[in-house]
DNA sequence: GATGAATGAGCGTTCATTCAT
DNA sequence: AATGAATGAACGCTCATTCAT
């Protein structure tokens, strides 16, 4: 039945998410995800058509959880600040899925470099995390709240800030750090999207 | 000589940060750095321990060029806006030599959750990278001109738009948007540094 | 089923064993003994941790098959001297067997002075050696028929008597002296240990 | 000069010696044995065709002196029995160095069955060991201090239970029973040898 | 004579993939 | 649908050998 593969090859993914990310990705193997899944070796062939392909599957899978996550937590807000404010504390979940996230994620970009299908992929990502931004934007522009800042500049920098945020973050191995590069990404893009007099120049 | 030994070893480096750059961190033999050195498949063995050896050398290497290149570039200048603008130029230095090391840094990062050397490096490059924007923020408040942000808080903020800004140029693989990324950064990092009444609530 | 890789093993060493009587311990690689198995190069490392690990098994096996040969021989026996003589005529299988028992045994024997697994499997084939050894003599004197010789001396003497005339039978690479070595070797300590006046004058 | 050269070999044949014994034959390199010389790496090269001809004239070396040191032995003494005894003596002449040769010998053995030179050496040696024999055999005959055992076949006897014995004790790691094997050894072949009744009756 | 940098053949090991059951 | 035994390609690494200096 359709519904109990869908399930096997969400499993795997699951599984080779934690794998992914335990080990990192050129580290694991087949039998890791296997392990993971609890399953026996030829399960994962038996889904996926090779080791590429359930890694391209993994990327769609857990970027598209990312996003649709993201975009749940501006939807419950009803104005720019607190839409923002929201975009950025479902970034910055926790310390404990920013880091499998984060760890992932990182080593399907620096694949993505070198692999066609991961970027397109990302491309996705991409587009759907300006659109959170864009959508917020452009509302708080309508509230009055938000400065005249071009949309899509705003929202290329808004990502850009979260994902350096977080990488920096990653890299510190601190968890303690997690609410302080929360907090700082929340304030800096509260300041740059404030209608004060900073409007853009350009 | 040791000198000798010393180009021999850079000689490698440089085929290894070419390599990986084109093919991969993971994608690359030494049989690919040997080929790209124009020597034989036994000489980076002779040179190095191993082949994590190279690349722990590699991330030093290519990490303190890139940080005294933009120590080098915000010397020259003298008021703090002009050296932010010389940092931020200095680290979009142009498409090219952006798209080969955040190739190869991105793999570094990625690595480096799995691999405590590269953390280490990556924490002095972290460190170096601080340094640069503290220096610039602190001049900016005896100027006058930079609003009293707090100076940790701003040097990771900075670090963290510049290498998110660039990663997000890196995915999109179209050169024509470097110098829109590089205005962006600078742009942002400006409004956000200058001293108008956006000062730090905290 | 656990018997069928069990048969696999024993496969695998089967072709070690004629691989290093016919190769030399250190110039048999994987290839060889997939080929002399007649199974593919990956399947020893699929049986065996690595090939040091198929050493070890290889090693075990051989003495153990040794001794359960030597120690069946005497226990067909009543007497002490027909023990003895089944002993000696069991060690002396015949040129082809030695042969390849010895050429391997030496090799590990050399071996063994680097390698404390090979020297406690060779510690082990020695106490076993011995016992048989001191079941023959103990026998003997309780008959009557051999002298009051030291009991551990003298298996030790036995022992180092069959494995010093047959590597030197082995050296001279000549069959037709595996019958002389062989009846010397049982005449020698039959004289020996028989109940003359050489009472041990310890 | 002939006679550096001739000390630049005997130089590089000690550090062989030194290097096999320590490390085994397989895992020496020509970098071992340069280390142990105090030379450079290209030297041992520039004395020998190559390693396998590094080992020819090593174990040459040391067969040869362990024949003369024996030899040299036996000539002090004057009736067979004081021979004998000098032989088995200089046989067993302590346990370092008893180990250091054995563990030599023994890998050498190992490789004779698969190099015709080092067999042809070991021949030598062989015939050499048996020539003391025979020479110690001869003069008890005539002294009618010994049996009237067949020369040949005692001679090898001999030699069979002084190496079955160094190398039984070599085994055992346990210096403590190197006066225990050397006694032992000489017990029994002087039982063996000495005219009782025990007349060979083939 | 002596050095040691450079070469490249060869091997152990890993692991994605296949396929008989 | 699921298993896991078997295959063999590929790579890191070692090291004997060569040779320019």
């Amino acid at each position: 039945m359709n519904n109990k593969a869908e399930k096997r090859r969400e499993q795997i993914l699951r599984a080779a998410f934690q794998a992914v990310s335990e080990k990192g990705f050129h580290s694991v193997t087949l039998q890791d995800i296997a392990d993971y899944a609890d399953v026996s070796k030829g399960v994962t062939s038996y889904y996926f058509q090779n080791k590429e392909d359930v890694f391209r599957h993994l990327l769609e899978w857990v970027t598209e959880k990312i996003y649709k996550n993201e975009h749940a937590a501006i939807s419950k807000e009803h104005t720019a600040p607190d839409k923002l404010r929201a975009y950025v504390h479902a970034a910055f979940a926790n310390p404990s899925d920013n880091r499998k996230f984060y760890r992932v994620y990182l080593e399907f970009l620096a694949q993505a470099n070198h692999n066609e299908q991961f970027r397109d992929t990302n491309d996705r990502f991409y587009e759907n995390c300006w659109s959170i931004g864009r959508e917020i934007i452009q509302l708080g522009q309508k509230e009055g709240t938000f400065a005249n800042v071009d949309i899509d500049k705003a929202s290329y920098t808004i990502r850009a800030l979260i994902d350096g945020s977080l990488i920096q973050w990653l890299m510190q191995n601190n968890d303690q750090l997690h609410t302080f590069y929360r907090d700082n990404c929340l304030e800096t893009l509260s300041n740059y999207l404030t209608n004060k007099n900073n409007q853009n120049s350009n």
